[in-house]
DNA sequence: GGACGGAAAGTGAACGATCACTATTCTTCC
DNA sequence: GGAAGAATAGTGATCGTTCACTTTCCGTCC
């Protein structure tokens, strides 16, 4: 280990330098105005001659504010909401708060204990939560300042906050196919950590159900291509399945090729939807039915509920459009007669 | 705002709580060993009792060690490394680090200066950026542990890090294709920000020549499938390009897409590489001739220079293999002969 | 000339941990 | 029984800022 011999200046050398008092430079700083011009001068040139930059981890430490926001994701991510993450940055930024990212491993418990140990150690103001947090509400709330935000939560008690809008598009997807004489149906579902997985599933078998079709079975897939594909690749030459409903565009894609390696033609044998509107998908041949999920909105909103948690604000609940939109592409297609 | 009445419980009620001294229960927490089971007991006893966590803010402060870094990333960044993140948040985890990504806004210098004030407030303990920082090493450099990493860099002090590899890969497809009697070349590259994209644009440039080949254009890309799509779309109809380098696999895939809108086979009228190996790539059809890039290893090697460098430990040049390797699918082919 | 008052600047105590010492207790051994 | 030395615990300073108060300066008004 190298000792780091320098230090980095300090406000009350700063003080010294300017011949003013370590409370002069920190009004300075903080701009609080009421300082003579001269003065202002002085400390601007100390300030430059020293290198000098406050430090925030002691400024923290008095003020008890961090301007530190954190997402916490299931790891591994393999799957990063870019878009989502993005926009809610830059709700954050816009707020003057920092945001972080950080991915824990483990399941649900770990997850929930870290973030309320990030925010219980006073790293961070408030958490953003992609995945459920179960129990958090069971902590000792010592710090009555915890914010949390649980993002796509539907089975907590944030119940339905934009889930409802996902609900429903699922429902669409199922209805749209059932219309082009589509019966029996399966499922590519995502990790039960994600809870926005839970929902698509959730929602999936029950207006199956409603609407009186045939679902050949749910399968637990984790987000990526290949398990696309081995979930059509399982199916029976003479399968009735006529169409897949991938909880992601990555597994949709897995399903389509092996739809066509098998000599299955797409849509033609098999109709496979898709989730999240990938460009991949978009631009794919053929081109992938999918839900456009509006991340960047939900991102903002999530990030704006946080900030006014954090602030003590009451939450903006501005009405809401929907977040989620089915948009379909080549990928999907009457059932094809007769039926196999 | 909202008052927060209620105060975390410090390390002093603790001690009281116990009946011994607040640096008794430091030392517990430090796991300093040494002291009475009787002690722990109270000790242990207390804590669960208030409900305490200790104050990072306050530790770090003391100990001038925040156990964090930070990953900065040129913003808006539509599609994050989320291999090379994951790979070195696992590191980073098991060295005792946090590690969280922050995205910047803004041009080189704005990249630049943030990372220097993350450093120089002594917010995080090292920085790695996926960016060049250019005039970083300008920066009067008073502290002593400023740490950077900069991944991909091709054009300043760091050169050649594992980008040579990057080279010698561009150069491998060019070969490959010329080889299979291709002549006229494009290129889509990434936005200049990235450090990667510049160095596969610079490599592409080079071989071409060196090889005597035509290149009819490089397109400043922006890592969407859109603008490959556009670029394709661009061309004459009688275009000799015959072979398009793009550098990323979205990029390949509007290629690709606006390729067979207009009837030309791929591979059979023109061939399509792209980079990263996406699965949504290798899933697709025509699937993706692409570069496999060892994401994780680029991350684990960062982190794990990033880190001996935080800890004034020589670094860790282990040989390294290839990060970079060419797989070959059915997005790429020979020329097609009579030449258009 | 003195009282008043606002602007500008200073003083010392937090914030909540750890560090560097010092003090106490407990063994052990002659 | 007593001294040495290890094991255990305590004391006060310190990290670099901001907060709450106090003090000084300076112009104005009666």
């Amino acid at each position: 280990m190298s000792e780091n011999a320098v230090r980095r200046p300090t406000i009350v050398q700063v003080a010294r330098l300017a011949q003013v008092s370590h409370q002069t430079v920190s009004r300075y700083l903080r701009h609080n105005g009421g300082l003579k011009p001269d003065t202002v001068r002085r400390v601007e040139a100390a300030i430059e001659e020293l290198g000098y930059r406050p430090n925030l981890v002691a400024r923290s430490m008095r003020t008890r504010r961090t301007g530190r926001l954190a997402v916490v994701l299931p790891a591994p991510a393999l799957l990063l909401p870019t878009r989502l993450l993005s926009a809610a940055a830059a709700v954050a930024h816009e707020a003057g708060f920092l945001m972080e990212v950080v991915s824990v491993e483990g399941g649900p418990v770990e997850r929930s204990d870290h973030a309320w140990e990030l925010i219980s150690s006073g790293q961070v103001e408030g958490v953003l939560s992609l995945s459920s947090l179960p129990g958090l509400s069971d902590q000792p709330r010592t710090a009555s300042s915890a914010a949390f935000v649980v993002v796509g939560e539907y089975d907590d008690e944030l119940r339905g906050i934009g889930e409802l809008a996902d609900a429903s598009v699922v429902g669409e997807i199922i209805e749209h196919l059932a219309g082009l004489g589509h019966r029996h149906f399966m499922h590519v579902a995502g990790p039960d950590a994600w809870s926005s997985a839970r929902a698509r599933r959730q929602v999936y078998t029950e207006v199956i159900e409603r609407l009186g079709l045939v679902s050949h079975g749910v399968v637990d897939g984790d987000w990526s291509a290949q398990c696309g594909y081995e979930a059509v690749r399982a199916l029976a030459e003479d399968s009735p399945v006529t169409a897949v409903i991938a909880a992601n565009d990555p597994m949709a894609t897995g399903a389509v090729r092996a739809a066509l390696d098998r000599g299955w033609g797409v849509p033609q044998r098999l109709s496979v939807s898709g989730w999240d509107d990938l460009e991949l998908g978009r631009f794919a041949t053929p081109s992938l039915s999918s839900v456009v999920v509006d991340r960047e909105e939900q991102g903002r909103v999530a990030m704006e509920r946080l900030i006014a948690l954090v602030r003590g604000e009451p939450e903006p609940d501005a009405a809401r459009r929907p977040l989620n939109r089915l948009v379909l592409r080549e990928s999907t297609g009457p059932a094809p007669v007769p039926a196999p």
